[in-house]
DNA sequence: CCCAACGTTGACGTTTACGTAAGTTTACAG
DNA sequence: CTGTAAACTTACGTAAACGTCAACGTTGGG
């Protein structure tokens, strides 16, 4: 398994249980949120009777899948990437393909960063323009 | 008006219109998309008899709403963010309050990329372990 | 003038990602 | 044991962003 998740080799078992509503409080999340992407197949809790008992993987996986939400991936997307992360591949055909869809996503990404990048600079030149607006318009009708 | 559309100060009229296919197909979107992005009010082409037509600056507000559309965000947030271009404020108030929404969305996507930034980093991490352990499995068994 | 291609307006359907309400169980504190 | 808070299931509802007909208007080439 990948360092992803926390583990107990070579320190304390970390290992902490959280009910719903404390995973709910940490991430300003409402149950149904968690239930959904149990429902998805995003989290798979143990169960102590019918309630629902999350550990420290489940918890990370949860921040990952909202940040997934906050860059306007699908919750699709998000399961793919977990899988990404989640396979450990033990046929060579199949790490290859993990690592080739790896990549594409990777490339993805890093064109979301250009598009990205270049909205900034347009909402940066448009502060600039709009600051050299305001200043005009204050120049000598109010020195305060 | 800002230099963001196309315009005739110091050029030739590029003043060209499209009708709605010419625009489905540079984009590769739907007529529907269009009249969508025209009901919630993206886009106010002009008409001739019935019939849209599209002007540049029409054709850069698409543009700019389907990369918006790429980086995850909403039609509304997108509605936001071409009024920060288009308004011409005419007073000061109007003029700081533009600023001040337009610095707003400037650090939420400064957030943005530093968690797309977070990501590259991890999906980079998981590259190189996949490929060391593709490199493992094929010591000595494949040296094709 | 005619018709095929293109375009338009409803208006209901679909997918995604949950919200919400109702009714039932489970888990402890007292 | 018993109430009360927390959790559960079931199931229908909703908002956003279009998809998908159906039925009708427009228009330009022959």
């Amino acid at each position: 398994m990948v360092e992803f998740y926390p583990s107990k080799k070579g320190g304390e078992p970390i290992s902490r249980r959280y009910t719903i509503t404390e995973l709910t409080q940490m991430f300003d999340v409402t149950p149904r949120t968690l239930r959904h992407y149990e429902e998805v197949g995003l989290l798979q809790p143990e169960r102590r009777g019918g309630q629902r008992l999350y550990n420290d993987r489940d918890r990370v996986r949860v921040q990952l899948i909202l940040r997934g939400r906050r860059l306007g991936f699908s919750l699709a997307e998000i399961a793919e990437m977990l899988e990404l992360y989640d396979t450990d591949p033990t046929e060579v055909a199949q790490l290859r393909d993990v690592l080739r869809r790896g990549d594409h996503r990777l490339r993805e990404i890093e064109q979301q960063m250009e598009e990205l990048q270049a909205l900034r600079e347009e909402l940066l030149e448009m502060r600039d323009r709009l600051q050299q607006a305001l200043n005009e318009k204050l120049k000598g009708s109010d020195p305060s």
